[in-house]
DNA sequence: GTGAAAGCGCTAACAC
DNA sequence: GTGTTAGCGCTTTCAC
């Protein structure tokens, strides 16, 4: 369909270096078992002819595709998906750099189990999966496990210890903890907490970094905190009901479960008059782009995509190759951005 | 690597249906030239196996890959690249309507032309290329028409009137006289430009928007506008410089190239004591998170990219099914999403 | 170290 | 309508 019928072949390197198709292979793949000066002329003969290997042959006869599968939500514009996307550039560039490409897909019609996942496998489009919903109760991990397909999670399996698939996930738990810490060392006493409806194991995670480095630092949480959706309306809200108090009870800090959630912190406080990073601190979570670009810009938890995306190919790699996983699952620690906000 | 190494094949599939592996072959391409019993007990065989056909044999065989490459531009966290994974999005949504996915690349080290995609070229490995950079001069677009690549770009072929490739594009134009109308409608007349440098091609055309719809309101433009790069820097340090004239010259309105230099107006005005919204107006361009999100809420020109997405995926048809392409060119317009800050 | 033979799973071309 | 034959370009196996 596309690339030039008289394409060169194995066969026309062969022709023009003088040497059999066998052996134009051998220089590809096991250049060590060539002559040094077979391998010259070989290699003289490929650069000279333009050729590379035919995708489609090699991956009939070797059973790979050398392409890893990863599934995209549906266009949803918040601050989660920034995210992802900020992960799939990542991702991108760690599998060039083992010889894998990203394959993207996504789902068709209603969403289940398999929807995707399944076709891509069976014909051997793909190698292996990346899956990165892990978010939402981990709904495709135990069917790609009773599979038997190779798939890496950015995510850990919560609430399943009994899963064995390689996980890679950032220690969201420890980024909150360095939030309170610094807001504490900025002599803040009253922080509240901005968190997700219980349920969600990420933002239970999160919020007992908040709960357990308080109380580390012998600081009350009690009527600091407040649990809704990652909307800016629940952040708006929630942030009016907690200021809500007497002066004394007041909490001068805000610590959130997401930049959604802190933009939202972000609204009441404009409209009762008060300046976060003056009047009160205010971290949020996830580094997203409105948090660099709003005003007052915002301090934030910043995941490392980069290093999530490293961690996750290495497993790839040895799940494909076949070597033995050391340890199911990877801890990456994130790192608190300060700025004007707090 | 992945499937089980029993999955079925063609033959497996003709075996159970007691046909020749051609039959089956023919079911699933041309299903008309069957007949309907031999079709229905085919497709229970099908069925009954959880057949899908083997794509990199497919692949071999067609000469195609049903695979279409899109590179992606290193991790940079700014306006334009959120606003090309809202589009890769949509991409992978019209590129699956159609019987494709989209493999993600990236350029190796240094950024020639041919960087990435010739090695996927030469390789067979994707039919097609989405280009999505042509706003930087488009340096990939001669390259792929040289060689006879099928592609289709996101963007027009500025300063090349000679190119012949199908491209889609939203007009920048419109959206700024949109913009423009929206704010003398609200009673301004002093609309100041924030735009970038000269040379910049999509920028020249943004501007000419808002400089042929203040003539066409018979309004001035002298001394209403700024050039720069797109960053918060310069929008923050322009809208300062316009503002800094005696009153009756000031402008009460400012539109931006992009929602990235609106933010840095922003800035500015909260420096000032001034409110986007009550004591000037403000209007952005590429309807960004952050545009959503920041307070108070932006007003922004937004490029209908699923429509785009749509638009591409419909040339690629066009281009691989060797079906004429009817018009070089498909120019789409943007919408203005009119909030708080205007 | 190099070459010859076989075959991965599929579809295009043709025979029946 | 259905079956037979051939071959896409590559790598694996095994001689030499």
């Amino acid at each position: 369909m596309n690339a030039p019928l008289n394409a060169p072949t194995l066969a026309t390197v062969a022709d023009e270096a003088g040497v059999s198709r066998q052996t134009v292979s051998n220089a590809l793949n096991s250049p060590e078992l060539l002559r040094p000066d077979t391998l010259a002329r070989v290699q003289a003969a490929i650069e000279k002819l333009g050729y590379s290997p035919n995708r489609a042959a090699r991956n009939l006869r070797t059973r790979s595709s050398h392409l890893v599968g990863l599934r995209v939500e549906p266009a949803v514009e918040d601050s989660a998906n920034a995210l992802m996307d900020r992960f799939v550039h990542s991702l991108v560039e760690s599998t060039r750099e083992a010889g894998y490409h990203v394959l993207l897909f996504s789902a068709e019609g209603e969403p289940a189990a398999t929807d995707g996942y399944d076709e891509l496998l069976r014909s051997a489009a793909v190698d292996a999966f990346v899956v990165t919903d892990t978010y939402r109760g981990n709904p495709h991990a135990a069917w790609l496990t009773r599979r038997g397909v190779p798939f890496v999670a950015f995510g850990r399996p919560w609430g399943d210890p009994s899963a064995r698939h390689p996980w890679v996930d950032v220690d969201g738990r420890a980024g909150v903890v360095q939030a309170v810490d610094h807001l504490v060392g900025r002599g803040h006493t009253r922080i509240a907490w901005l968190g997700w409806q219980k349920g969600s194991y990420i933002g239970e995670d999160r919020r007992s970094g908040w709960v357990d480095q308080m109380h580390a630092h012998g600081l009350s949480t009690s009527r600091l905190s407040a649990r809704g959706d990652d909307t800016l309306e629940f952040g708006a809200r929630a942030a009016q009901a907690l200021l809500d108090v007497p002066a004394a009870e007041r909490p001068t800090a805000f610590v959130c479960a997401s930049d959604t959630v802190a933009m939202g912190a972000l609204r009441t406080f404009d409209e009762l008059g008060l300046r976060a990073g003056r009047d009160v601190a205010l971290v949020g979570f996830d580094d997203s782009i409105a948090a660099q670009v709003c005003t007052p810009t915002l301090t934030s938890v910043r995941q490392p995509l980069e290093q999530v995306a490293v961690e996750v190919v290495r497993y790839l790699g040895r799940l494909l190759g076949h070597r033995p996983i050391p340890d199911p699952g990877c801890v990456l620690t994130p790192t608190l951005v300060v700025r004007q906000s707090s």
